[in-house]
DNA sequence: TCGGTTGAGTGATTGAGATCACACACAAGT
DNA sequence: ACTTGTGTGTGATCTCAATCACTCAACCGA
């Protein structure tokens, strides 16, 4: 398939801009994507994980890692590998997979800004079960293996958080064999993401709107399903007045109904 | 459904014994099991997790525990209840399971001696996602959380193993998540099944033979399938003398066979 | 010895969804 | 204006396994 795709390493664009265009280093913008190099003044900075270490931790965090940009469509890293470090999402969003011997992809999860990659592959020292490709152009955090592990050690607060999310991603995992091995219909499981989905989105008027940039194909190996399956269900759906999808933006109409179909 | 089964401490369990016996408290056999108190002289320990902890924190750790015994399908906790503590398997084996609104179970994993129980409830202070009901007599070992997270805050080696306790989880959850999702045919996820399960079995010219102690039902919960059809699957594989489940012992004879039908 | 229960084996039926095979819309290069 | 590619909409089949409906064997407690 796709080969990984270089990372532009801030120091490496740094230097581009500075020749090519004279401008100064904080205006660098790769992929069209504005860095942020330092967690300390992080604007985008959420109340997610890492990103809520006390200070002093956070510094020390900071000086370890090292921040890349990402186009899109890049492996971050692939299924197999053995890890060489963690990855923090710091902008953009990517999708974690697995690939069976035929060919058919499953979608684990899609991550986002605050979430970080490989924590447990790192942590236990397996190769990692699945493989990271970004769906925008993403900025990450790395940190090698070797540094993350030894500021754990040294930092109760960072390593409780640590094993704090390692057991979130536990929870979705679960979520997910609950959701892809408990229900019988595609448009069960359909409902039911759609349902995840509506707890981020827009309400105007008891309906419910969320930007979303997937393919009929990658929600179907969301869900365990097929691409024509889901294009199916979902022109169901818009007959039915309950949810349509337009473009990249989900209108949900009959938010009841799909919950409904959801199961509960 | 069932009750949650009251578990005999090793304490009542004692006093029973000596009332009505007159015997020393060490020889104490509730449900038939052999109880053993202490982890620092535990013979049953193993290279796993929280048993493979160094003396000092170990010693610190049992001082925490509280040692429980526990018949066949007693429920040790469920899903949707909040954690009160964990429960480390130190005898007998229990079985990880979810429900779905129309009475469908999944079976998540069987947990055996060394597994620890609601770990990652107790760590994100969440919910069990699942219900654990024990498959034989057990022996638990019971931690209450705010004892155990104290514990993990002042002991980093053992934050750290938590951890990777964790992950572990996660990574057999995200295995089960590509068996049952990524695989077609109930054949193929029916042969992983016994693939995995093959790995800690004995050996004899060319075969394997495995204890379990599974019905069919149990199985068919554990692959996302029928009872009837795992019958008829697992009598499939007998006639083509690939594997054979006879009462409780599984044999395999072509393990080359059953690894192709496993996709790999 | 007898119901009662639980697990296993098997046949017949059926339906959801995978698969194949198209047509079409729309964007991006060249 | 061409091609090329990617995402979507839909019909026609076909297949696997869920479901229903039994029988049979083993075990157990009364």
């Amino acid at each position: 398939m796709a080969s990984p795709a270089a990372a532009v390493t801030t120091k490496s664009v740094f230097m581009n801009f500075s020749e090519v265009e004279g401008v100064r280093a904080k205006s660098a913008v790769p992929y069209g994507l504005p860095i942020v190099d330092n967690c300390m003044t992080c604007k985008l900075r959420g109340s997610n994980f890492f990103c809520a270490l006390s200070q002093p931790s956070l510094k020390g965090l900071d000086q370890l890692k090292h921040t890349s940009s990402y186009p899109e469509g890049a492996m971050v890293f692939m299924e197999g590998q053995s890890p060489r470090g963690v990855y923090i999402i710091c902008q953009g969003r990517a999708k974690l997979m697995t690939t069976s011997s035929d060919g058919k992809t499953l979608i684990l999860k899609i991550a986002e800004p605050g979430d970080v990659l490989g924590l447990h592959s790192v942590v236990s020292g397996k190769p990692h079960e699945f493989t990271v490709e970004t769906l925008q152009p993403c900025q990450l955090a790395f940190i090698p293996q070797d540094d993350f592990l030894r500021f754990l050690k040294q930092n109760g607060e960072a390593c409780l958080q640590a094993a704090q999310h390692i057991s979130r991603d536990c929870q979705s995992a679960y979520e997910s064999i609950r959701s892809i091995g408990l229900s019988h219909s595609v448009t069960e499981k359909l409902a039911r993401l759609l349902v995840q989905w509506a707890s981020d989105g827009r309400v105007a008027n008891g309906m419910i709107r969320i930007k979303l940039a997937l393919t009929h194909e990658e929600i179907a190996q969301l869900i365990g399903s097929t691409r024509e399956t889901v294009t199916r269900t979902l022109s169901e759906l818009k007959k039915k007045a309950i949810a349509e999808l337009t473009g990249s933006t989900l209108l949900i109409r009959n938010p009841g109904a799909l919950q409904a179909l959801a199961g509960n």
